[in-house]
Order: structure tokens, then C-alpha cells, then sequence
RNA sequence: GGGCGGUUAGCUCAGCGGUAGAGCACUUCGUUCACACCGAAGGGGUCACAGGUUCAAAUCCUGUACCGCCCA
């Protein structure tokens, strides 16, 4: 597309689509996404979150790699040596889920297989399928270092997640558990919390008699899953609840099973809470587990890896967790056991991978101990070498790491790093990189096995920013680029891997892996609710990006994005981004088709109208770079969309139109136009990069780098912040609508010539600008003589002759509701600056401005009621 | 249950101690030679509610209600 020609025949409209997709490939041939290396640049390096290799994207990464790149982009332009680095997580669960279904559909499963052939073939499919996400982050015109790309199953990476475990182990950091874990009994694996949802629901509570074996009585716990009964080994009680009194100790009957289990005293349970004793599982569910460690009870387990119960459950083996609830609470009803059931809102937690109930479960894991490694991430962050945006997350990050628990790291899955830990004969484990090694520690005894399981994806990409540059070897990237500038990430994993990717930065790199960590909001449905592919509610950012172009996502999401919780996406504000776009495009195009004759160099005089647009520019740059730097972009967007809209278009191109077609006078404006509009582009073109850089292409400055994206942020001269001259003109423009309004209220539409309006007071030699842009052919001093309506503005007041064109009753009556409501107001401001006390307390400059409205009030005022004289 | 956000014009949101703002939508007018994906003018708000602090509160504090998120 080109802006120059004048030919009819080339569209008004810009066309993102058309334009877009050519700049992502020069910016890459430029050799523009990696970084300089210079020495003499300060660092601003990103290790972005790997996505899923099995993701696509969707709209919260439209939002989260954007900005990353919308950063990358500003420092760079800021005089930073930028890397960006991209890549992509291996996604145990997700991956090996979606390879399972595709067996499925072929007829076939992993376990037909086997765990070679099954890891062989999501090999394939990864190398097929796999990261189309990064193909589409090129669309979204992120500028990665595509040369670093890494991805965390390479050779090398997995080298070092190994070194990673071993060191650990050896260290004793790592080691073998029993803990209640989040079993899916689908996919037959552990999931992490943040695998799981919890969906309130309507359920059931069971209150079932636990008889004393003594025969002395009874106790009744009220439980919603009474099939796990079959494995309680205790009943617990608050140990203040003088209702048990003098039973805790003594021995109960365990209903339809016969076992006998101890009644005992422990601070979890809540009194309040049904009769206040709670029966101890230990086996599934972990506030009993923990009771059970403390009261050194045995953890029975009574169901499968299918959630089927198994042989400990007696007569009822074989059945599925459902079915053998119905048949306890039939047989505890058939004994006379149920006391009563009742309606109970119940949270269930749900696996996201399968949709299945999650089985809680004891079951032995490897773990990683916290507590040597949560300290010196505390301080950190209590230090503020780590910083938090927005702020808040700080206090809630300190408190969860504070009571930080173990970190179950292996998986029950194929698809992953496998855990390096081999075992001999006699069963005793040894961490390697290699079964060879293995074996060289294991001297005389013979490996024979490897451990089955593969480690928890977050332990290795708890490592991205150092191994991504490098780690363990010692290169220069790793020198240079760590420790990392910010963590831009989403508030659902603060925990989960926040919080890793610090302990293992400090802990084998010896310093924090970024500075700052930046949580963006959640993009919402237009109506509030998560996007959610299973209800279709998603949006695909793809689609808008074919439709509407990149910049135009680009810019709906950051115009939302600051230091918020959520943002509603709704296609409607796409479509004012876009129109924004043509906008920029046509006022770009108008100032293209006036440069005849231009010179690069400032000219002498710059009139008023000049020196506030510079002015505007100056503060624009100022917000606009404080946006950035703080992460509240939207601040930035409104703070450009308005300059460019409102001050440049609105204001400065109307006002200087007569100008440029003067020879005479056009070198001011045309240096104006062509010095803002370049500034402009330039600090808008981390948001919008491709529209910013085609327009760019046309600009006719001297010494111009070959693309925006390559050049440096706008200069702003120390003297060009006026304020004098910025409430000068602004008066001019207050008078200007004053006048506009006065004639939409005749009905004198712009096209109109009228011939004359008067004004009173000083337009500090705005008359020309007011004229012109109040479509007038003269504007006199003075009052007319004749019947006129009047509109003030500060202490200046616009008239304008009748002609015969208001109905003078009607008019009389507006202006007497109109002078009443304003007597109203003046007379509340003079009531306050009446009051001694508000003299006396509120600041100085505070009075002294009411005073002069007051004045100014009064004075408006007054001219109204002689207009008003004139209609009696 | 604990913690954190939100509640401002019909919609989406700024503002976060000095007399309520933007964009969209709406009404009226307009094909003025950059742009109708446009321009001009206009209507529209007891800033969730109740207390408190202050000369002054949408803005600070306390509590309540509703919506949402995170952690149990």
C-alpha cells in the first residue's frame, strides 16, 4: 500500500491483512529478533514461558506473548541489547493425552504399545503437530529470537534436568515419600493442583454410628463419602469438645467392616461442625494423612489405580467407587448403622485432563523438600531484588511460600524426563545420569531397573531461565542474558512455578532468575465468565487476526491491560482498534500528500498552535513511556490514542490546513506534522508494530533507521513542555466549541457561512484560530447590537447574532432555567470559600482557583442576564 | 473458612483527596478536496450501600451486600 500517490483508485481504508504479514519476514531477514551483543548496551533479556507443544493459541496468549514482545520492543528502541527467547514445554500430561486419543481412535492404546513405541510416537506426532503455537506467535508479529529457540526435551536440557536430580538426591534434598496425591483414575497418574478444578456440587452427608466395642455407647460422624469407611483407622475429635469427654481413647467398632479403631483427640477437626467427630482415612484424603502421621496411624489404601476397591474392601472388591458407596450405605442402613442423610453442598476436584473425580490417594512419590530451598527465595522477594506487578501479589507469594510444602515431583506418566534413579538387586535406589553410572556407583551390586516414572513437568521448566541459556555449561549467553528481567506470567501459577523457577535459579545458579515478575489479567468473555473451549465460549484469536489484523488485537488487549485482575474481550472494541488504524493511515496519508517542499530542519517562529502540539508531545511521551515502564500499558494506549485522535487530528491538522497550502507558511506545519507523526509512530509501534512500521516506511525524515522496529525512542527537547502555552490554546479551543455549539443551537450546520460572531474578553490572539475552525468570516470584539445567545468560557464570552432563527419564548425560558442553575452553583462556591475554616485549612493554590472561578463565574454570569434583558 | 480483586453514564472501562471522564452505543446535523472504519453538536451518572476521618471523599478508614479469582 502506498500513502503518496494521489490517485483516487488507491483505497481510503487500510487493509491490516494485506500488510501485516510482509513486515514479520523483513524484520526477520533484517536479522532484527536477535540480540546486538553489544558491550556497551545495558541487558534486557526475556526467557518467555514455554507453551505447551501441544498448544494453540488462544486469547490469553494473544495477551501474554504480545506483551512480552510489546516490552522486548520498547527497551530495544530504549537503547537495550534485547534478547527474547522462545521455546516450547513438552507438557507431559497434555502431550501424552493427546497422542492416547489418538491411539484410540486407530484402535489402539499405549499399553498395546508398550512405553518404547509410545514415547517413539510422540515423538513423531510432536515433530508433525507440535508447535504450531510458535508458528502462531509469529502472526500475533512477536519478535523472538527464533535462533535461541529451545525446547525442554533437547539433548542438553535434559542433561541438565538430570544434573538437576542427582545433585539434589545426592544432597538428600530429594527423596521417596508417602503422600496423598490427586489420582486420576483415568489417566492412571498423579496430577499437580493446578491440573485439577474444584466444582461445587450438590451431594450428599452421611451420618453414620460408630459403636464402642465395649458396648458403652456410640459416636456419629457425618461423612460425604461413606465408601471410604472401608479404610478409617480412627475418629477423630477437637480435643476441647466436652462432649467426648473422657471417651478419647477408648476403642470403637468400625461399622460393616468389624475393624477396631481408636477414638482420639487432635485439633483438626471442627467442633462446630455436624457432632464434631470425623472419621480418620487416611489413605484418601490428606488433612487425614497428616492426622494419621501425627497419631502414627497405618495408611490403608482400599482402592485401584481405576478407583475400583480392591481386596482390602472385602465383599466389596470390584466395585467402582459410586457403585460401592450405594451398597455401604445400603448395608449401613439394612444394619441400622445410618443415622441420617442430608442435602450438602460438596466441592469436588476434577482432573482438567480427563474431567475425571479426582481420588485422593496415598501413594509413594518422589518429593523435593522446600524447606532448605524456600528460604533464600523469601528473601528475595522480602528484599525486593524480586519485585512484584501488581504489587499485591507480593504479601500473597510470601505467605504461600512461608508455608510451603514438599513438592511431589514424579508423574505415573511415559511421556517426560524419566526419573534417573536405578535400582539394584536389593532394591536400593541410585541417581545417575546414565544407567552406566548407575552402575559405577552401585560398585559390586547390579543395576537392574530404572525407575518407571518421569518427572513432574514443572521441575523442568523450573529450570528455562538458566538451561535456556546455557546452564550447566558456563557460556556467555549465560553470562550476559541471567539473571533475566522479568517473568511474564499468569496469576494461576505464581505457586507452581514462580516459585520453582526462584528456588532453582538461586539454587544452582546462585542468583534470582529475574527481576520482576509481571502477572497479567485473565482475558474473560464479554460477559465476565472464562473462555472455555468445551462451551465454544473461546475466542480465537486467529480468526481476528485474519479479520482485523494483529495491531488491532494487539491494541484491544493492551487498551485493558494495567495492573487489573480480568479483562472482558468483546469484538466491538477490535473494531474501534481497527478503525483507529484507518485513522492513523488516513491523517498519515494527508500529511504524505502536503509535504511539497518540506525541510528536515526546524524552522524559526513556531506559532502557538506549534509550540502545544510539541507540548502535547512531550507530556504524551512522558505517560506513554511511564506506562510502559510500570506495566500498565493501558495507560499508554489511552494516553496515544488520544494525542493522535483528539490533539493531532481533531486540533492541529484542522488548524494548520490553511497554512500548508501557503507556501509561505507551510515549512512550521509541515515540520510539526512530520516530527509527531514519526514520534508518534515510534511509541506506538510496540503496540502496534506492522501498521507503525508501514507508515514509517514513508516518512521522509533524514538519517531514518530501515525500520521503526530498529530505531531509537522519540527525543523530547527540554523546553518543549509549555503549560503557558498549552492553557493558551486551549482557551482558543474552549471558545472554538463555545461558538461550534451556538450554531448547532441555530442549526447553522458547518457548511454554512455565517457572517459574524462577537466575542468579550482576551483570547490571548487566538481570534484567527477561532474563526477558522468556528467556520466564521469575521470575529469581533465586542457585543453585537442586536438580539444574540451567548455561551462563556473562562472569562471569555462568545455571542452570536439571532437572525431571526430562535424562537425567543423558548429561548427566554432556557435562559432562565439556565441563569438559575448557575446562580445555584455560583452561590455554593462562594458559600465555601465563605467558610473560614476551608480559608483557613485548604491548601492555598485550592482557594485561590475557587476565587477566580467565582470571579469568572460572576462575570459569565452577568453577560448572561444582559442577553437575557434583550429577550424581555 | 482464609486471602485478594471488582462494584463509576445503556455497554466496556479510566480516574483513586480538591466542582464526575474516555471509547462504543444513543439523539440531531453534515457527502467542507486525509479519513462516513469520518466530522460537528447533544442527552445520559445520588461514583453498590451504611458509618467514620477531613475544611473537602468516587478517591482514605471500618462494616455490609453482591460478582469474580486464589488458597484451604
Amino acid at each position: 500500500m502506498s500513502l503518496e500517490t494521489p490517485n483516487p483508485e488507491i483505497p481510503t481504508k487500510y487493509d491490516a491483512t494485506v500488510v501485516e504479514s510482509a513486515w514479520y519476514l523483513r524484520w526477520e531477514q533484517a536479522g532484527l529478533f536477535q540480540p546486538s551483543g553489544d558491550p556497551a548496551k545495558p541487558v534486557y533479556s526475556v526467557t518467555i514461558p514455554p507453551p505447551n507443544v501441544t498448544g494453540s493459541l488462544h486469547m490469553g496468549h494473544a495477551l501474554c506473548y504480545p506483551l512480552q514482545d510489546l516490552l522486548g520492543r520498547y527497551k530495544r528502541m530504549q537503547g537495550y541489547d534485547v534478547l527474547v527467547l522462545p521455546g516450547t514445554d513438552h507438557a507431559g500430561i497434555a502431550t501424552q493425552g493427546v497422542v492416547t486419543k489418538l491411539l484410540k481412535k486407530e484402535g489402539s492404546s499405549p499399553s498395546h504399545l508398550g512405553r518404547e513405541a509410545f514415547v517413539e510416537r510422540v515423538k513423531e506426532w510432536k515433530e508433525e503437530s507440535g508447535g504450531t503455537i510458535l508458528r502462531q506467535f509469529r502472526a500475533l508479529g512477536c519478535a523472538f529470537d527464533w535462533s535461541r529457540e529451545r525446547y525442554t526435551l533437547d539433548d542438553h536440557y535434559h542433561d541438565a534436568v538430570l544434573k538437576v536430580f542427582v545433585e539434589w538426591f545426592e544432597r538428600g534434598v530429594i527423596y521417596r515419600g508417602l503422600r496423598v496425591v490427586n489420582w486420576d483414575p483415568v489417566l492412571k497418574t498423579t496430577v499437580s493442583d493446578i491440573e485439577t478444578e474444584r466444582r461445587v456440587t450438590k451431594g450428599k452427608l452421611y451420618h453414620v454410628r460408630y459403636p464402642f466395642t465395649d458396648g458403652t455407647g456410640e459416636v456419629v460422624v457425618a461423612t460425604t463419602r461413606p465408601e471410604t469407611m472401608l479404610a478409617d483407622v480412627a475418629v477423630a475429635v477437637h480435643p476441647s469438645d466436652d462432649r467426648y469427654k473422657g471417651l478419647v481413647g477408648k476403642t470403637l467398632t468400625l461399622p460393616l467392616v468389624g475393624r477396631e479403631i481408636p477414638l482420639l483427640a487432635d485439633t483438626y477437626p471442627d467442633p462446630e461442625f455436624g457432632t464434631g467427630a470425623v472419621k480418620i482415612t487416611p489413605g484418601h484424603d490428606p488433612n487425614d494423612f497428616e492426622v494419621g502421621q501425627r497419631h502414627g496411624l497405618e495408611v490403608l489404601i482400599v482402592m485401584d489405580d481405576s478407583a475400583r476397591i480392591n481386596d482390602l474392601g472385602g465383599p466389596y472388591a470390584g466395585l467402582d467407587r459410586y457403585e460401592a458407596r450405594k451398597r455401604v450405605v445400603a448395608d449401613l442402613e439394612e444394619q441400622g448403622f445410618l443415622v441420617k442423610v442430608e442435602d450438602h453442598e460438596i466441592a469436588l476436584i476434577v482432573s482438567e485432563r480427563s474431567g475425571e473425580v479426582i481420588e485422593p490417594v496415598a501413594s509413594e512419590q518422589w518429593f523435593a523438600k522446600m524447606a532448605p530451598l524456600a528460604g533464600p527465595v523469601i528473601e528475595a522477594v522480602e528484599s525486593g531484588r524480586v519485585k512484584f506487578f501488581p504489587e499485591r501479589y507480593t504479601e500473597i507469594f510470601l505467605e504461600w511460600m512461608r508455608n510451603v510444602r514438599d513438592w511431589n515431583v514424579s508423574r505415573q506418566l511415559w511421556w517426560g524426563h524419566r526419573v534417573p534413579v536405578y535400582y539394584d538387586e536389593q532394591d536400593r535406589p541410585y541417581a545417575a545420569m546414565s544407567w552406566d553410572e548407575a552402575q559405577q556407583k552401585a560398585g559390586t551390586a547390579k543395576i537392574v531397573r530404572q525407575d518407571p516414572d518421569v518427572l513432574d513437568t514443572w521441575f523442568s521448566s523450573g529450570m528455562w531461565p538458566f538451561v535456556t541459556l546455557g546452564w550447566p555449561d558456563s557460556t556467555p549467553d549465560l553470562d550476559r542474558y541471567y539473571p533475566t528481567s522479568v517473568l511474564v506470567t499468569s496469576r494461576e501459577i505464581i505457586y507452581l512455578w514462580v516459585a520453582r523457577m526462584m528456588m532453582m535459579g538461586l539454587d544452582f545458579k546462585g542468583d534470582i532468575p529475574f527481576h520482576e515478575v509481571y502477572i497479567y489479567a485473565t482475558v474473560l468473555t464479554e460477559d465476565g465468565k472464562r473462555m472455555s473451549k468445551s462451551l465454544g465460549t473461546g475466542v480465537d484469536p486467529l480468526d481476528i487476526i485474519e479479520t482485523k489484523g494483529a495491531d488491532a488485537l494487539r491494541f484491544t488487549l493492551f487498551s485493558q491491560t494495567g495492573l487489573n485482575q480480568d479483562i472482558r474481550y468483546s469484538e466491538r472494541r477490535t473494531t474501534d482498534a481497527r478503525n483507529f488504524c484507518n485513522k492513523i493511515w488516513n491523517a498519515s496519508r494527508f500529511v504524505m500528500l502536503n509535504l511539497e517542499g518540506y525541510r528536515p530542519e526546524r524552522p524559526e517562529g513556531l506559532e502557538a498552535v506549534d509550540r502545544w502540539l510539541l507540548s502535547r508531545l512531550a507530556a504524551t511521551e512522558v505517560a506513554v513511556r511511564e506506562g510502559y515502564e510500570g506495566y500498565d500499558v493501558q495507560a499508554s494506549v489511552q494516553a496515544l490514542y488520544k494525542f493522535f485522535w483528539s490533539e493531532l487530528c481533531d486540533w492541529y491538522i484542522e488548524i494548520a490546513k490553511s497554512r500548508l497550502t501557503d507556501p509561505a507558511r507551510r515549512a512550521a506545519p509541515q515540520w510539526l506534522l512530520v516530527e509527531c507523526l514519526s514520534a508518534f509512530l515510534r511509541m506506538l509501534h510496540p503496540v502496534m508494530p506492522h501498521i507503525t512500521e508501514e507508515v514509517y516506511t514513508h516518512l521522509p525524515i533524514q538519517d531514518k533507521a530501515p525500520f521503526v522496529m530498529a530505531s531509537s525512542w522519540p527525543e523530547i527537547g527540554g523546553d518543549w513542555r509549555d503549560l503557558a502555552v498549552e492553557g493558551q490554546v486551549d482557551g482558543w479551543l474552549e471558545a472554538t466549541r463555545a461558538v461550534r455549539a451556538l450554531r448547532a443551537e441555530l442549526g447553522l450546520d458547518p457548511g454554512r457561512a455565517i457572517a459574524e460572531a462577537f466575542y468579550e474578553g482576551d483570547l490571548h490572539g487566538g481570534d484567527d484560530v477561532v474563526r477558522g475552525q468556528a467556520w466564521l468570516e469575521r470575529l469581533t470584539p465586542g457585543r453585537p447590537d442586536g438580539k444574540a445567545i451567548s455561551q462563556s468560557v473562562g472569562s471569555v464570552t462568545v455571542y452570536l447574532p439571532t437572525q431571526g432563527l430562535v424562537d425567543e419564548a423558548e429561548y427566554r425560558a432556557k435562559l432562565d432555567k439556565d441563569i438559575a442553575a448557575r446562580q445555584a452553583e455560583l452561590s455554593k462556591l462562594q458559600s465555601r470559600l465563605d467558610d473560614p475554616v476551608f480559608v483557613e485549612r485548604a491548601k492555598p493554590e485550592i482557594v485561590a482557583e475557587l476565587r477566580e472561578q467565582v470571579a469568572e463565574k460572576t462575570l459569565a454570569l452577568s453577560r448572561q442576564e444582559d442577553v437575557r434583558s434583550m429577550f424581555a
